[in-house]
DNA sequence: TTGTAGGCGTTATCAG
DNA sequence: CTGATAACGCCTACAA
């Protein structure tokens, strides 16, 4: 156990088994045509050894890194935790792993790790939203290699999109509760640097009111940090105000959950004095009291989506569509 | 844009640069025997083409590959979320990037992530608990390179160990609800198998107990997913019980959360009722009406930490400490 | 200060 | 069915 030596290679299994390395390579990457018996031999010496295969050398021939690259602008936002593991679930399956960064909202950042990630050769390259820098856009085409833009649709993908319409979602939405008989509409939503689903949202949400025929009052527009806290914070601010709005739109559940619960605490009646409608459909919006009407999003089939739209690529496949829309669905609870 | 061919290497910035390969290496990493000028030339033929740094290669010369290995249970739970958050943090400022796999609680699974990890060549492994079978201790031994255990302390690491004791942390929790006066107390965990850290709470809950000369009901005791709608069922159970508990110590904040948002809902009152405290100190704790005693854990930290000890060791500091204790804190609030 | 040779571990290709 | 050779992109060691 001393030994600080290098971790045995193929050349070391090979003389182990009595054969030559690329018999090794064929038997222990399941190439037809080694004998039963000779693959038997190389295994067991493989075993024996501790053999692990590595990587780097397969990526250096570019034939394959078995590494998947991932952007998400938050590694800690539950909705991209969910798409990982989406994504996790069905690439480690077939033997690949993710390298990922965070972009925190910044598509300079983003570029920077997009140019670390591809330094590793990935077979693949999923990333959160359809904007991003020049430079980041031609990297990734030459690259060469399957592209997924998670959680938003619209615009032309670099190569594949996965997602679904943020307008669309945050226009119905808003829709939903005008329906229910609501003029004075709030919004909060995310902050908007560098976020094309959240400006989305947002222009989802202004054109509804629009259409309604009545007015946004910019006060009532807040964009804040995706966190319980912000909801809190929300909540009151709106106390203080002579002039309620009587609807909140929440481009992400954990606001509207915030503002929930400290409605609750300082005797605001949802939906009596104020309906809220949240986004994402956290499993926080069917527990909270009352129940959160909401937009429901498949985060984790995003993720498991683009992973196998990605291998059907790899795998050789040609006419893969290029844009998925994964679609969304008003969920109406008791909160609007 | 149509040009499938290779991406460039250093051999094509080197011909545009007029210069050797080997020139470009050492303007690009910095070295300072590099002409200023030649420097200059360099860099622009980089930039011009698009060179991008192959890391892979780099890693085969065995001179460090830049990639940190993380195995976690579970992507998707928030509290390792958190943990990620804080690697990342501290490993992307120095050019580290993550290589990530779940073991979904399985130490078999554990054992093929990190032989697969492994033939990436990482500079550090991350691990989630202390563990595993023996053939994933002998690889990582092996390895050679930094390795850290994180969220338990108690038997002896591999390599280090960054985490705190779940053991007190639970005993403490368990013995401020007896302090209160609570007498018949029941207990919520998350899955057992494969769980060091889960393990170590539910055996800290019954060591308290039987400290306090009470005893443990069988049927109080539950290991169930840790989600919010195991607390709500939970809830439910208790509520359909002849003899019911006055206390709920669960190890997570997620099923105490749900816990009590269906107590509330129930008409059953917390404290009065029924005491509650969590584990982890997530955002929803103090959102929570009533707000959630719980224990807290310093998430991110346990991230940061396990990071820069990686570091400290790869910049060839002789004397890292092999175990450190990030600690915990019992927070009183409402519930209890 | 810059250049040349060789090899890291694996696999495509061609020979046997 | 198995083996020898060369090459992937980079960097250490040595030379100029």
């Amino acid at each position: 156990m001393s030994k600080r030596s290098r971790a045995p290679a193929m050349r070391d299994v090979a003389r182990l088994a009595g054969v030559a390395p690329m018999t090794v390579s064929r038997a222990l990457s399941g190439h037809p045509s080694v004998r039963a018996e000779t693959r038997k031999v190389v295994v067991r010496a493989a075993n024996k050894l501790g053999y692990v295969h590595n990587f780097m050398a397969s990526a250096l021939l570019r034939r394959g890194s078995k590494l998947i690259a991932l952007v998400v602008p938050n590694v800690s936002n539950s909705v991209f935790a969910e798409t990982i593991h989406g994504l996790e679930e069905v690439l480690s399956v077939e033997g690949y792993t993710l390298t990922i960064g965070h972009s925190g909202y910044s598509k300079d950042e983003e570029e920077r790790l997009v140019r670390t990630l591809l330094g590793y050769g990935p077979d693949g390259v999923v990333l959160t939203g359809l904007t991003h820098t020049r430079a980041t856009r031609s990297l990734l085409t030459r690259a060469g290699v399957p592209i997924v833009e998670t959680w938003n649709i619209g615009s032309k993908p670099i190569d594949m999109a996965v997602g679904f319409s943020n307008f669309d979602a945050a226009f119905q939405a808003t829709e939903f509760l005008i329906r229910r008989g609501q003029k004075l509409l709030a919004y909060a939503g995310g902050t908007q640097t560098d976020n094309d689903r959240t400006q989305a949202r947002e222009a989802g949400f202004r054109a509804a009111v629009a259409k309604a025929g009545l007015e946004v009052r910019e006060d009532w527009v807040s964009t804040m940090p995706m966190e319980l806290s912000s909801g809190v914070e929300l909540a009151r601010r709106f106390a203080e105000m002579n002039r309620k709005p009587d609807a909140l739109f929440a481009a992400s559940d954990v606001i509207a959950s915030g503002f929930i619960l400290e409605c609750n605490r300082l005797g605001v009646r949802v939906p009596g004095d104020i309906a809220v409608t949240g986004f994402d459909d956290a499993p926080l919006a069917e527990v909270i009291e009352p129940q959160l009407s909401t937009v429901h999003v498949p985060q984790r089939e995003i993720g498991r989506l683009s992973a196998s739209l990605i291998l059907r690529r790899l795998a050789g496949e040609q006419h893969v569509p290029t844009v998925h829309d994964v679609g969304f669905r008003i969920v109406s609870r008791a909160s609007a």
